[in-house]
DNA sequence: GGTACTCACCTTAGCTGC
DNA sequence: GACCGCAGCTAAGGTGAG
């Protein structure tokens, strides 16, 4: 029997325009054209978000706060407001799905959209992204580009090609749309720089030079041989397949999370056992929180720890079954730090649950001398987390983790710049 | 003179069981 | 019993993305 040839995917990749910055210009338009940065304000941050104004400056995401105020001290530094974006960009994909059911969101501000299915309904992929980005604008007042070509790759390279670019000179609109055409894919990709490729970082960057790739027409032409003899096999057939342009993985909905973790950088170094510990109970406590939201335990257990050397370690021990009460997770932990030397003074600590698997039912982990067994602990989790919905989430926590009479809650991206400085009171 | 947080995936090494 | 090869698992570290 011949079968059908399949249909050449469209998929779109939207990306919102420095997302956060224009949150936060919503809410105060007397900034906008100005430089505005968001996150860093504390002294061990990093910038979250730069507005094309402030990027003329060189000023870019991840860049360490200090670094930024030097290169453009006239900047607008302002807090990051995790739960805000949160909210917006629930908004945002509510407006993707009234196009494709097939939407994969990469953060908060990021998505890839099949619409290959939605031609005859809505026209071809350029038409459909330009409706995308006049729905997200009516709805939310908020700017994004879009790619489109036959593979997340290329729409992803795509996006890129259709944003806003700030030079010294000035910001130069962005065409909001580009479109990777089928059958064109090489001639667009391999004059690109190949750190353009996912999967190219500073290290790997370092490595290609050295066999004398800049381009991605370079990498082409070194063949799948050489690149897994000089990557490993995993990452050298990934280039390989990407400089040939494709990639065809899906776009998936509903991608099951692998682990889930919180960690915190101090404002000042730790040196004392009994303080990483009171931090370490602390971020135990929001990752069972997390585990139990989810439905869900982690089997693997790890320990990071950051010195203020800025060496990083980390520490894992698989338990016999998932688990997700915070008196687990803490004293899964226990013994790894109890490993570790902390005089050097410890920067950050993590906690982070992987191998994730429904916890057991019943379980006496701890069961002896008097210790509560893993099931009472297990319910009076529960009972926790109604508290905190009902009350709030400093409202109740592990008593060994307050410090001067006070419970600092963890929340999913709170600190997700690095440790704040004192905020001004709200409204000020 | 400065490096956040969260998550995914890969590599390497060591151990264990067959 | 010692050794080998292999698979599977675990631990630790590294890399990269957003």
């Amino acid at each position: 029997m011949a079968g059908e040839a399949p249909a050449t995917r469209c998929i779109l990749h939207v990306d919102m325009d420095a997302f956060y910055v224009s949150v936060e210009l919503l809410r105060r338009p007397e900034l906008r054209g100005l430089p505005v940065v968001v996150g860093g304000t504390g002294n061990r941050g990093v910038v979250a978000a730069a507005s094309y104004e402030a990027r003329r400056y060189g000023v870019h995401s991840a860049m360490p706060s200090s670094v930024a105020r030097r290169r453009c001290p006239q900047a607008v530094f302002l807090p990051g407001d995790h739960e805000r974006y949160a909210e917006v960009s629930h908004e945002v994909f509510e407006v993707f799905r009234e196009f494709t059911p097939l939407v994969e969101g990469l953060s908060l501000d990021e998505a890839f959209l099949d619409v290959t299915g939605a031609h005859r309904l809505l026209g071809d992929g350029v038409t459909i992204a330009r409706r995308v980005r006049e729905r997200v604008l009516e709805h939310t007042g908020l700017t994004c580009s879009v790619g489109v070509a036959p593979n997340k790759f290329l729409a992803k390279l795509g996006s890129e090609q259709a944003k806003p670019k700030a030079g010294p000179n000035g910001v130069r609109p962005g065409v909001g749309v580009f479109e990777v055409v089928p059958g064109a894919e090489l001639s667009f990709l391999h004059p690109l720089p190949v750190q353009a490729l996912w999967g190219v970082g500073p290290a790997t960057l370092e490595r290609l030079s050295r066999l004398g790739v800049v381009t991605v027409g370079d990498l082409a032409a070194l063949g799948e041989d050489v690149l897994v003899g000089a990557l490993g096999r995993a990452n050298g057939r990934h280039l390989a397949q990407l400089a040939r342009g494709e990639d065809d993985r899906r776009v998936e909905p509903d991608r099951d999370l692998k682990s889930v973790g919180h960690e915190e950088t101090f404002a000042s170094d730790l040196f004392e056992f009994d303080d990483v510990w009171r931090e370490i109970v602390r971020l135990s406590d929001g990752v069972a929180s997390r585990l139990r939201y989810l439905g869900t335990g982690a089997r693997t257990i790890t320990l990071k720890v950051r010195f203020s050397n800025f060496t990083t370690v980390t520490r894992s021990v698989t338990l016999p079954t998932p688990v997700n009460t915070a008196t687990a997770i803490s004293a899964a932990v226990g013994p790894l730090l109890e490993r570790l030397e902390l005089g050097a003074g410890v920067r950050l600590v993590g906690v982070s649950g992987s191998n994730l698997g429904e916890p057991t039912e019943q379980l006496t982990l701890f069961a002896t001398d008097g210790e509560l067994a893993e099931q009472a602990w297990s319910e009076a989790s529960t009972a926790l987390d109604d508290i905190r919905s009902r009350f709030g989430q400093a409202s109740i926590g592990p008593a060994s983790a307050i410090r001067g009479g006070t419970l600092r809650p963890v929340r999913r991206g709170e600190q997700q710049w690095g440790p704040e400085q004192q905020r001004p009171p709200a409204g000020s």
